[in-house]
RNA sequence: GCCAUUGUAGCUCAGUCGGCAGAGCACACCCUUGGUAAGGGUGAGGUCACGGGUUCGAAUCCCGUCAAUGGCUCCA
């Protein structure tokens, strides 16, 4: 199997401290695999990706693309213009808005420019020399300035020390400040297997920083072979067919009404009846493992949130309070400070501990309008939350039957591609509260049940919630976008604010620990991330409508009427389709839907007690007695099998 | 929120130069009663996202609003 590692330099969400990479393999097969599945090799691929020739190609195929832009725009400013995963990009401040004519040049004079044959050399310049050279560019003098002065490098990436030389690198007419390295000569790039218009300009800000310039963004690709790039843009169109807005849309799963409002999803019959399948799922277990059910309301005072600290910290991403006389009210935007106020409604004892409070909790947070997607990014959404009280001697133990729980969800339901994050305070940043001992033992614990439970995990700082560290399993959606679902926080902070208490053998009060916990994340980005992990093909027991019956005349309807009848009597999802279409084309129509079983019933099946069984995957497996059928589907739906049969 | 693109029937889309609003699928009705991936016919369905402007005349050109898409930023 030929891998093709792929880095990601993902920046952190503040100021961008460093970089980490992630990465998925193609098989040559086209074959997705997964992110974590393959870490060893990954990690290890990483600096190979950084070391080989494609990573060459790439950043020199995005300076053979700045040099075809500064000839379309020669009054262009140049910013970066890094590899990334799957291709690079070069960032540019220009005068005008950029036209698929403009790009459809500039591609056709890339590949003018590379069979040209420029030779790439590099040269070390002082910084005095690079200043004047760049003249006039204000960014890469900016750059230069941030080199000297040991901020960030070229890239953007933050460095330990000023550069201890500027380098540029040239090919042809056009000059970059630039580390490479950088292929011999340009004919190293194969010009058929480039392409900046599979791809939109997009707008980047200067630095990442939102303050700042807003620069136009050029992605491009480049590959080996004209044949990786066709598979490539390939890839691309068949992830379009998985994305679960166009799945949801096609199978009746959900909608979103502007009328309602953005960011709102409105689940219809079939999308609401895996929802709730889901969530009866998840209940039973969590009642087996010694949860307790709340139920709290969709609304919360202000004071609630200013006094659990919410409030300050992200006023700005909720719906706005409600005034109703005197008093303000918040859409609440997390269920934990209602259920902490449950907690303390009732004097504790060590012996009541841990209390663990679960609640399917509807949230709201006006999330810029930018960013919400399908199911994904949503404004309204339930949290699969539970709240954990615990003593000081069980957060370990209780943290990691809370991961045990996530993993078995995840294994269920063959979620076998995600990493799981333990994200920690950034030391730098004022953003945290709460007594950095408590953050540090918390940090240990979480990392210690990692290593206990033997899970793959990457430490970012940063990524913690504001009170305390969590863990986050993460996924990938099929644009390659990630996404947190699954999510463990430890937290000292809420019990502090609310003065929460429970009286310890020795008759003291200490505060007990919060684990803040929700498996799924939210219901509606779980079920999108769902969506496309099946590309709609369901576990039987999740599927909408689990088997259709398709008689293959009108005088085979009443029968098919009975058949279904004794499906429902065992609980399975049934429909008789009584269209007037022909049974052919009805085959087709359900297999289209990804209907686990289609059942034809015609003269021999009513004579013998029959259904004849066809799979979604197009498997016949002939005529089966009834009986047979429905306890060979009941027992797959029983276990939540992933097969068919 | 920012940059760019897009918005035509329930869905996917065509509509040339500013001159009568189109197709396929889905839906309704009729014929076909069929054994494993689309049988045939007829019909209904539109404030061309919304508001304004230019013009004899606007789906088409201009401005604004709303929404979606890609990216950036953000994400309890």
């Amino acid at each position: 199997m030929a891998l093709y590692p792929s880095p990601c330099p993902l920046r952190t969400r503040r100021g961008g401290k460093k970089r980490l990479f992630i990465l998925s393999l193609c098989a040559e097969d086209g074959q997705e695999m997964g992110v974590n599945q393959h870490t060893e090799r990954i990690m290890s691929n990483a600096d190979d990706y950084k070391n080989s020739q494609l990573y060459r190609v790439r950043h020199s195929t995005a300076h053979v693309m700045a040099q075809a832009m500064l000839e379309r725009f020669p009054e262009a400013l140049i910013a970066i213009g890094p590899p990334i995963e799957d291709g690079f990009y070069y960032d540019f401040d220009l005068p005008r808005p950029v036209t698929d004519e403009d790009l459809q040049w500039v591609e056709n004079r890339m590949r003018e420019i590379i069979r040209e044959g420029h030779d790439f050399s590099e040269k070390e310049v002082t910084p005095d020399e690079a200043r004047a050279f760049f003249a006039g560019q204000k960014y890469k003098i900016e750059l230069i300035n941030d080199l000297v002065a040991g901020r960030v490098d070229d890239m953007g990436n933050e460095i330990a020390q000023p550069a201890s030389k500027i380098t540029f690198w040239t090919q042809a007419t056009f000059t970059d400040l630039c580390r490479g390295p950088h292929v011999k000569n340009t004919r190293e790039i194969n010009p058929d297997a480039v392409s900046i218009t599979f791809k939109p300009p997009a707008g980047a800000y200067w630095r990442g920083d939102e303050n700042r310039e807003q620069l136009t963004r050029i992605y491009g690709t480049a590959w080996e072979t004209a044949e990786q790039l066709e598979e490539y843009l390939h890839l691309l169109e068949e992830a379009k067919r998985r994305d679960h807005r166009v799945i949801g849309e096609k199978l009746g799963l959900f909608t979103i009404s502007p009328l309602v409002g953005k960011g709102l999803p409105l689940w219809k019959p079939y999308g609401a009846m895996m929802r709730d399948t889901l969530e009866r799922w998840l209940r039973q277990t969590q009642l087996d493992n010694g949860y307790l059910p709340v139920v709290t309301p969709h609304i919360g005072k202000l004071d609630l949130y200013k006094t659990s600290g919410h409030y300050p910290y992200y006023k700005d991403s909720q719906y706005a309070p409600i005034q109703v006389d005197e008093e303000e009210f918040l859409l609440k935007p997390m269920n934990c400070p209602h259920h902490v106020m449950i907690y303390k409604s009732e004097m504790r004892s060590y012996r009541d501990l841990p209390l663990r409070l679960a609640e399917f909790g509807t949230v709201y947070r006006y999330e810029q309008s930018g960013e919400l997607t399908g199911l994904t990014r949503v404004r309204g959404f339930t949290v699969d939350d539970a709240h954990l009280f615990v003593t000081p001697g069980q957060l370990l133990d209780e943290f990691k039957d809370v991961v045990r729980l996530i993993q078995m969800i995840f294994n269920s339901l063959g979620l076998t591609d995600f990493r799981a994050r333990v994200g920690t305070r950034d030391p730098e940043s004022e953003k945290y509260v709460g007594d950095p001992a408590q953050w540090e033992q918390a940090t240990q614990a979480i990392i210690q049940a990692c290593e206990d439970l033997g899970l793959r995990y990457t430490v970012e700082a940063g990524e913690a919630a504001f009170y305390g560290p969590k863990l986050d399993f993460m996924v990938r959606d099929v644009l390659k976008r990630e996404w947190q679902l699954g999510t463990v926080q430890v937290d000292y902070n809420l019990p502090e604010r609310f003065e929460l208490e429970y009286v310890a053998e020795d008759n003291s009060r200490p505060r007990p620990i919060m684990i803040h916990r929700a498996p799924f994340g939210s219901l509606e980005r779980f079920m999108g991330i769902l969506i496309e992990h099946f590309a709609g093909a369901f576990p039987v027991w999740l599927a909408p409508v689990q088997a259709v019956i398709i008689p293959i005349a009108d005088r085979h309807v009443e029968p098919a009427e009975a058949v279904a009848a004794q499906l429902r009597a065992r609980g399975l999802r049934v429909e008789v389709d009584k269209g007037k279409s022909r049974m052919q084309a009805k085959i087709r129509e359900h297999r289209d839907r990804q209907v686990p079983y289609m059942l034809i019933l015609g003269d021999r099946d009513v004579e013998n007690g029959t259904v004849s069984v066809r799979l979604r995957t197009d498997e016949d497996l002939g005529a089966l007695p009834l009986a047979d059928f429905i306890e060979m589907a009941a027992s797959l739906v029983e276990s939540h099998s992933l097969e068919l049969r």
